[in-house]
RNA sequence: GCGGGUGUAGCUCAGUUGGUUAGAGCGCCAGAUUGUGGCUUUGGAGGUCGCCGGUUCAAAUCCGGUCACUCGCCCCA
């Protein structure tokens, strides 16, 4: 439409966008806070080695979408596509593998290179907790239980499921892989062209191909849930048994995977089918690997991130801000009786209100001052501003030393002494 | 990166088999009401029909390209 738009999968969010951000940042701050997690911030860049490194030098992610640049000094930089590694990398380079266990809140933008769709842009915003250094599997449970919470908050989760699946450790998922491959390889031809590249570079994904012929292939490959060895399944046990004493209700969903290279056993997704092809809210998993791949010490991990676009969209109406009081001054210029500058040696009209309207300010409450016009247009503005009180001073008011208050709900005024109108005026929203 | 759909006023959309001044509702501005909002009523502003090119006496309308949005695939939050 215009020549001067935001570059594509880019959006401003004005505020009606922005509250509704907000509003879930908002929720998921305040949910992961009960929780014991703490804000943190990474930055937007990090040296490109981060990311490809614990993401997987093959995945999509890494290889297609990232924005990636050499910055003036020749370093190798990328804006973050995801933002577990860098809060990771963030842990080991204040040294508090010292001090586990730490429990992290993030929220921020992040960057992918892909084709825009409703729910998903290229500059796209996250909100994510990471719990580092528990193994336990009650550490999953937490972090998945706060997820479940924050989505309560927002009132979506009604409308999601739960799916829940174990990836198992390094070993059971190698073994794993070497038996679904050999298991694919057979049939590779029939494969959708999708699925004999993933074949090549991430076989777990076919798994969850959309091609209904895969799907009939898959249903006699080997189960990811038959390697897992004891270790692994007694974690998914145990994260399962919690699960069931939260009361918080999951699908055991033995295709779920994960694109990143550096989950391992539990991984889940709560899933919408209100968005259409987007429909995963929040995504998350374990990865006990992924401190060490970034050449830290051993330290494990669990966390998830949920797309605030998303969120925003499944969740409604945010708050905005609150009714004001609007305050309306009445000069000669627009309409008022008699001159405004104190003949009386007191201050003008405008001055008075203005000073009025600071005091209120100081208590909290919203205070609009249309700039000018006549008091038919004044009201008016009031109205739009969804005022429910109005003060009008005038010349008149002024000499009598008070100010009208409007109810704009039933017309009705009454006259307020202009010394006890600050006080007066707050109280009116104290309900 | 691949395939489908859609681009007309600030917003939601009409616009006939190509035909002369491109419309409606909402919103906005102003008047009726120069110290009283909503409701009503009257009037007004606002469009190079996404952009570029082609066909034609004539293009919002047909054709090609391009950009953007959108749905699906891919990928993922």
């Amino acid at each position: 439409m215009s020549k001067l738009q935001s570059p594509r999968g880019t959006q401003d969010l004005m505020p009606e966008d922005m509250a509704g951000h907000r509003h879930v940042m908002d929720t998921a701050k305040s949910c992961a806070g009960v929780f014991g997690f703490e804000e943190m911030a990474t930055p937007i860049f990090e040296f490109t080695d981060v990311f490809a490194r614990p993401l997987g030098e093959s995945s999509d992610v890494v290889t297609k979408e990232t924005y990636s640049f050499t910055d003036r000094g020749g370093e190798g930089l990328t804006l973050r596509p995801e933002g577990t590694a860098g809060v990771v990398r963030a842990l080991i380079s204040a040294g508090l593998t010292q001090t586990l266990p730490q429990k992290f809140y993030y929220q921020g933008p992040m960057f992918r290179y892909e084709r825009p769709q409703k729910g998903r842009m290229r500059q796209f915003h996250q909100v994510g907790v990471e719990l580092l250094g528990p193994t336990s599997p009650l550490a999953d449970a937490e972090v998945i239980a706060l997820g479940a919470m924050m989505l309560d908050r927002l009132g979506v989760l009604a409308s999601c499921a739960l799916h829940l699946n174990s990836l198992g450790d390094g070993e059971s998922r190698s073994a794993y892989r070497t038996a679904l491959v050999e298991f694919l390889s057979d049939v590779k031809t029939e494969l959708s062209e999708d699925s004999q590249r993933r074949l090549e570079t991430n076989p777990l994904r076919i798994l969850d191909s959309k091609d209904e012929n895969d799907r009939q292939l898959i249903a006699d490959a080997p189960k990811l849930g038959e390697y897992l060895n004891a270790a692994s399944s007694d974690h998914f046990n145990r994260v399962a048994e919690q699960l069931d004493a939260a009361g918080i209700a999951y699908i055991h969903d033995a295709k779920l995977v994960r694109g990143l290279d550096y989950y391992c056993h539990t991984a889940f997704e709560f899933i919408t089918t209100d968005l259409g092809a987007q429909g995963t809210v929040l995504g998350g998993g374990r990865y006990d690997g992924l401190a060490e791949t970034l050449g830290g010490p051993n330290v494990a991990g669990v966390g998830w991130a949920a797309g605030v676009e998303r969120l925003a969209l499944l969740s409604g109406q945010a708050p905005r801000l609150d009714p004001p009081l609007v305050l309306i001054a009445l000069s000669p210029s627009n309409g008022a009786d008699s001159n405004t500058d104190g003949a009386d040696g007191g201050m003008s009209i405008d001055a008075t209100l203005f000073a009025l309207a600071n005091t209120i300010r100081n208590h909290g409450q919203r205070v609009e001052m249309p700039f000018s016009g006549n008091l038919g247009k004044q009201l008016k503005r009031a109205d739009k501003l969804g005022a429910r009180y109005v003060g009008i001073l005038g010349a008149d008011e002024a000499a009598r030393g008070v100010i009208v208050l409007r109810d704009m709900q039933d017309g009705s005024q009454t006259d307020i002494a202009l010394d006890q109108a600050a006080e007066h005026f707050s109280t009116l929203f104290q309900s």
